[in-house]
DNA sequence: CTGAAAGCGCTTACAG
DNA sequence: CTGAAAGCGCTTACAG
């Protein structure tokens, strides 16, 4: 079918292993003739041949691929990370395969073993659920891994997550300090430890203004039917305390659907009453909540220190006179849009 | 490194052959003995042998993998075209390898040269511009390619697209029925013939109401800095036709920045005197136009029809027996949306 | 019932 | 300056 290496060779009557040093830009190095190497470049042309990168990969035990393995590549905030990520690993002459684990750990894991079939140089992972059979198995043969958005602390790997207790934090600091003292969380699976620190950072902050700690205020919406669920979270803490004054929302997918809420008990969020602030935007809140206080996740940041830590882990696994590598993880502080009142 | 069928064959005192069928499920129709077959998964599960795929692909020419090349993975639609695709995709077995053009050309042809190289058995392309070295060089080559979003009519090759003229005529239908007469096209790029074809459904429904079109009411805002075009076009609309009373807008893209004009120049387009349509949707619209008339894009169709019509050409191209490969083509209609005024 | 051998298309010591 | 040869890890005719 395609046009190989040996098809040039047998055509000028070279040899393939002269061939491919002069196409591979080895010809120099090797001292091949300029006059061959003219040779070489315009039958490659002339044949419009392309490596066969299969047979390379095969053969040096690199791909130049890296997985990405998402919870769902239509989501906005991922869709975000692969294009960053994408970009960045491209500079560095990667491509990227692209899976979504719908988080299914059983798929997620599927996903990690078709990639190490097919020879991934590395993983990119944002894990869904606590599950991590076969990211343990990656860690342990020392498959370069990087962990994004969610991770786990007792693992050694590589991650790069947000500064979630200290943003959070900062939210809700920033609600006390506009007065608000009645301040709902609204939040959402606790096994993650993700939710975990945005929770300790909404307690944090309201300890540290002295504030007690009304667990009639705390609403958990089930991550399943959150869209009927939030309503019976929300109407259980306006019953039980009618004056609540603010929501901080661990997630911006819960405050759409609280403003939604809102809406249709026909309380107006942006009469200058109320508190707000969601741990990452949404296009939708310019409109429907300009009062909400953001703090907005560093997708470049996210994207680039992903690729980067993946890439020198790659680099390290390929050097055999690399010593033990030393997992590396980053913590990004959240871009924090605050409002005056 | 990992272990391989040698490996097994070894440890087993079988030959590589004799492994690989077990392996490969063809233990009984090569007559294995169970006793063999039985020791070999056994002992492959003890090893935690895993295939190596590469190897794999370059023996058989099929690489279970196929290429996807977007404008922008970023994009709300691509990212839910993408997720569609990889799950179709994903039941026959394939992965998915993604690449954004950013609307570049020579990106594209540089992604679809590397995919090539990579062996990919098939590519799904959402072409960027009217140049198309590369998708040519596919086409003529036989490479199993798909088309959608944006096709070239004169090539022979597959592509799935909408309705483009027949919603966009509809659209505007509903306007004129619903009294509108000085419907305004806000549209872009010209040289697309998606839009084209959209600007004829619009000419066409006006003309069939025996309603003259006005130049006057014609918008065309380019592409690179639509943001701040879009204010002067929509400014010169309104003082050439000072009761323009309608806005059909080509992509959902022009529909969100006009209603951020129309809030900024103190227009409250939802006040009922006002006719709005838009191909594409946002989730903004629910909450800035609720009467905007909607041709929505079926992204389910688009991604399935693409897999099933690529997945063919792909199977035809491998079976020797098939004759010259004929394109197919699919134009999915639009889910309508109208608003009762 | 099982195996020896060739081949997919590269790269890279090794040799001259 | 250039080449013959081995090998990456599979699959698959061919042979017995």
């Amino acid at each position: 079918m395609g046009v190989s290496l040996k098809d040039i060779a047998e055509k000028l009557n070279l040899s393939k292993t002269t061939v491919s040093w002069v196409l591979s830009g080895q010809g120099n190095k090797k001292g091949i003739s300029a006059e061959t190497q003219n040779r070489v470049f315009a039958c490659a042309r002339e044949l419009s041949y392309e490596p066969n990168l299969l047979a390379r990969s095969l053969n040096t035990g690199i791909s130049k691929t890296i997985g990405l393995i998402l919870p769902s590549i239509s989501d906005s905030f991922y869709a975000h990370i692969a294009h960053q990520i994408e970009s960045e690993a491209e500079k560095e002459g990667y491509s990227l395969m692209i899976a979504s684990s719908n988080s299914e750990i059983e798929r997620e894991n599927a996903m990690i073993r078709l990639f190490r079939s097919k020879k991934v140089d590395g993983m990119i992972i944002a894990p869904t659920k606590i599950s991590k059979r076969e990211i343990s198995r990656l860690v342990d043969s020392h498959y370069p891994v990087l962990l994004f958005d969610r991770y786990f602390p007792e693992m050694r790997v590589n991650y790069v997550i947000i500064n979630n207790e200290e943003s959070s934090y900062k939210l809700v600091r920033h609600l006390i300090d506009k007065g608000f003292r009645k301040i709902a969380i609204i939040t959402t699976n606790p096994h993650l430890l993700t939710m975990d620190m945005r929770r300790e950072g909404y307690a944090n902050a309201l300890s540290d203004a002295h504030i007690r700690i009304n667990p009639d205020l705390y609403g958990e919406v089930t991550y399943v039917n959150y869209q009927d669920n939030i309503y019976s979270t929300l109407d259980r803490i306006f019953h039980a305390v009618p004056d609540v004054d603010a929501f901080f929302f661990t997630t911006h997918i819960l405050a759409i659907e609280a403003l939604r809420y809102f809406y249709d008990r026909g309380i107006d969020i942006n009469d200058g009453n109320w508190g707000l602030a969601s741990m990452h935007e949404d296009s939708l809140f310019r409109v429907l909540a300009p009062r909400m206080n953001i703090a907005h996740f560093p997708i470049e940041e996210i994207g680039s220190n992903a690729v980067r830590i993946l890439l020198n882990q790659i680099r390290q696994s390929n050097d055999p006179a690399a010593g033990e590598y030393v997992p590396e993880s980053k913590v990004l502080p959240c871009r924090m849009e605050f409002r005056d009142q």
